[in-house]
DNA sequence: AAAAAGTAGTTTCATTTGCAACTATATGCG
DNA sequence: CGCATATAGTTGCAAATGAAACTACTTTTT
């Protein structure tokens, strides 16, 4: 390892004026709020029942519409072709979907919850719903409507930004 | 207008589906949100500077805090060992970081930003708050700091509610 | 209708990540 | 002191993830 007691060098100090002060960081706080919940409630749908958090989504969106392709759930459940081509299989596997041709599209399958399907549903919804319900315990109705509200136009913001950090991108090269 | 989250849904909805609205729960919702953010403004480091989210991170702490160690720093930066030794080593490699020795500590090292590593700090801090400007622009004050509020509350809860998943994992097994 | 272009979904391959084991040092305790 | 336990940080390996190429089919163009 390094010198033991070196010189402190000059050009080592620092000033602390110009740092940024991460835990205030939004972008940071969100990354971590959202790590915080995934995991937790990643852990419930694998321990209980096998699930990762891409088939969970395809599974609650099937059970309000059914015999939808991977291609419309992909943007519903924020999942590229790939996650969704992986999880679908998986689902299959474990018998809990069922792919059906499609007469119009024969590269596409319709997918169905089996049996099985409907009963993972149906037990982790609850479940999922309680973590949601406990997240917001100490949230007035009216607060639970500003937050929605609040997600909703960082959403917006988040995707119209993409655009700015696109162009730094350009300059960068 | 639609129902909100659990509490408002069950006033205003019986909910007659067995399915979860997944656009509307919650954990979809940050997760889906911090993934944007991340994804963009991971890119701008990337793109800019060759630096990873993480290493990001490091030298933004170091910025204000320099000679911490990894261990310090990892709590911080919501950082494991692994994902500290990694971004360090990389860090070192690029000439931004430089590792002292501690004499009270052998394993430890105490870690500096080097000229190059102020560097980066300087030209990314100003990128980086005003893409956090700019996610917050039409924000007023007060919105903001119930925005922070209402994360600062969801934070505590998501880690008091590890507690709740983890008793529900045991029962599963 | 044949050629070209586009799309659904899969597979391959390279990179990233996460866990467990490991090294080296430090601390606690009989 | 000397042995057991704990901690700082690293490494190796296996699984997860992402980008790009690929297959099979469909749509558009000429």
């Amino acid at each position: 390892m390094i010198p033991v007691y070196g010189k402190v060098k000059a050009d080592l100090m620092t000033d602390v004026s110009d740092a940024l002060y991460l835990p205030r960081f939004l972008p940071y706080r969100l990354t971590k709020l959202a790590g915080a919940v995934s995991r937790s409630i990643a852990g419930l749908y694998s321990e209980m029942f096998d699930l990762t958090i891409p088939e969970w989504r395809i599974v609650a969106i099937l059970g309000s519409h059914p015999g939808m392709t991977a291609r419309d759930i992909g943007p519903l459940a924020s999942l590229d072709k790939v996650s969704m081509s992986r999880a679908i299989d998986r689902l299959v596997k474990a018998g809990r979907l069922e792919k059906r041709a499609v007469t119009a599209d024969r590269r596409a399958a319709a997918l169905y919850l089996t049996k099985s399907g409907h009963d993972v549903l149906h037990r982790i919804k609850p479940l999922a719903q309680e973590y949601e319900d406990r997240l917001l315990d100490d949230f007035t109705v009216e607060e639970i409507e500003q937050l929605d509200d609040f997600l909703n136009r960082l959403d917006a913001k988040a995707d119209e930004l993409t655009e700015f950090t696109g162009k730094i991108e350009e300059i960068a090269g």
